[in-house]
DNA sequence: CAAGAAATGGCAAACGCTTGCCATGTGACC
DNA sequence: GGTCACATGGCAAGCGTTTGCCATTTCTTG
């Protein structure tokens, strides 16, 4: 019933079928310039024959390379990271390398005690939104190769989104609208984007004379709504920027149920622009950012850190542009009768 | 700058710190009864002092295990899979299991080749919404582990929704709105759970005395929304029941912007009920499936046909219920004035 | 044509752990 | 006290590669 055993060829199989030694062999697969051009072929036309796979974890205890890497993200069922996944997929696969998922629940604990059981599996981490302290991922760096996504630490490399203009492009919009002071609905206190975010919106309202205050954390999803509409609605608020879009849209749901028009009462805002921002009651207004790109650049940035790199795809542009996709949960501020 | 390649400790360290042998410190990691208790909790404990972790890749080329087992999806990003990935995840973890994520692209060759190329590094594979033909499914699992999910073939483990019952509660909820016919936009040719779909509505309407036609297939994503659309509106239909309820939004879209009305002149029916689908607008009314639970069971199907399985919680239960979840994107049958 | 360099292939020692088998020690039972 | 089963620990042979080093060949050059 289970599946049968039967032995598969191994190097040494085809070193003898082709008369060669296991070093040849093996160098013929993985050190094409080190042997000679006909060996080579021969060697390969042999193994093909047998049928011969390289056993990738022997490979790997020889060489002590996996060729494999680890994501970890915050939530696997956040939209937002399906993009950040799908990239660093593709990225990884294009590079020849294996990806593990790994979901840290918003957990710092589990994302340490993750990174600690993959630390012997995998060469490299990418890690996105990360919930670790600076110094944590600093010690986990001195031994396995870090790149981060949303997140930058000093001294790893790191891909992050240019908050400093999309969050210029919120206020704006929003003064255009005529809003003289909004709130920021946080999220965890952890993440190092929610600080950004908050630090750039609190720069542009500056720079417009506007005012802005921040509630929160609250939790970043659907269900975060509710606790940050009531703090919300009480303060009187007349535009409201959330963590994220699922907080956005938590926040939306939460304002019909208490008998709140968007846009017509309070303007709403969300960060990432996941898949169903565009089809929400309303559609919510979001900076953009471009998370697949995201996720294939920091694999990039990782590979450049294994050991053995070939790839020399560097560039600087490690800042990602965001933009502002304006749609129907923001308008007027509305005109009070007091 | 890299990190720094600081020998770690290995198992002979211990042993020798322990004064015992490497087998001995082997067996008390991995054969807790083999071994006198005090002896254990002493190896242990030095292990403990000298900071001491397995090398996974040393033990899976020793056991022949390697403690990994794969998740093929077709899409990561599809928020249905989302669920699958995060139950499957879960369940890995419970297992002690490292999770690894492929996406086939929906393309069967893709998925074929990830099979092969992950065979020797993964000690199971689970495929969702497999592409692959049965006979290659059978091939594959002569070589590894399989599970199933949303897929059923003979001789293999599968883990499945209920589509008979889900679709009979489709059919019955149109036609208690009046619906005499419907249309049924499917999806990629090689998805079983479509032909499920398609076949448990056929069926059902049969009962019910209702015409059903097919049309498609269609890509299950947004982009498949208007050559469906096209199609359907043609074909008179008074309700479309799509493939997924990506295709679903997508058709809503579509018709909207033909300046359609649903549900007054047409009803619009979705599969899978995920995130997006209770905020699109109008909401959408879907047949809900257990997706989490459904990854999760699979990795438990997994595990029993692993070597060395430990764990007995098989049941019977591989038939996961679904639900519909009617929401705002069905209505009374419109009436036609001619 | 000799001498040194470069190319090529082989040997064998890792890599770090698992596990079958054997030796010894222990207590049970008669 | 002798026999035996069992518990426990050690030995050493793998597992399938990679890779440093050396020996040969084959080229280059002056």
């Amino acid at each position: 019933m289970g599946p049968v055993p039967q032995r598969r060829p191994t190097l040494n199989d085809v070193a003898e079928a082709a008369g060669v030694a296991a070093s040849t062999v093996s160098r013929a697969f993985t050190r094409p310039q080190r042997i000679n051009h006909r060996t080579r072929a021969h060697v390969l036309r042999v193994a093909e024959e047998l049928g011969y796979v390289p056993n990738p974890t022997a490979q790997a205890l020889g060489s002590g390379r996996t060729r494999t890497i680890a994501l970890l993200v915050p939530d696997i069922t956040n939209p937002y990271f399906s993009g950040v996944i799908k990239g660093a997929e593709r990225a990884a696969a294009a590079a020849g390398l294996t990806l593990v998922l790994g979901d840290t629940a918003e957990n710092p604990t589990a994302e340490a005690e993750l990174v600690r059981r993959l630390e012997r599996a995998v060469d490299g981490f990418v890690i996105s939104a990360s919930r670790l302290t600076d110094d944590e991922l600093r010690a986990a760096a001195e031994r396995s190769p870090i790149a981060l996504v949303n997140r930058a630490t000093a001294g790893l490399g790191c891909v992050v989104a240019d908050y400093d203009s999309g969050t210029r492009q919120i206020v704006d919009h929003l003064a255009s609208y005529g809003h003289r002071s909004f709130v920021f609905a946080g999220g965890p206190a952890e993440s190092w984007s929610g600080a950004r975010r908050w630090h750039g919106l609190q720069a542009a309202a500056a720079e417009k004379g506007m005012e802005a205050r921040r509630f929160g954390p609250y939790m970043p999803t659907l269900g975060g709504g509710p606790a940050a509409v009531d703090a919300a609605v009480a303060s009187g608020a007349t535009a409201v920027v959330c963590h994220n879009d699922m907080l956005a849209i938590g926040v939306m749901r939460r304002l019909a149920e208490r008998g709140h028009r968007v846009p017509e009462d309070v303007s709403v805002v969300g960060f990432d622009d996941v898949f169903g921002a565009e089809f929400c009651q309303p559609t919510l207004t979001t900076l953009a950012e471009r998370t697949a790109d995201a996720g294939a650049r920091a694999v990039e940035v990782l590979v450049q850190q294994l050991p053995h790199r070939q790839t020399e795809v560097e560039g600087p542009t490690r800042v990602l542009p965001t933009h502002l996709v304006v749609r129907g949960s923001t308008g007027p501020v509305p005109v009070r009768d007091e």
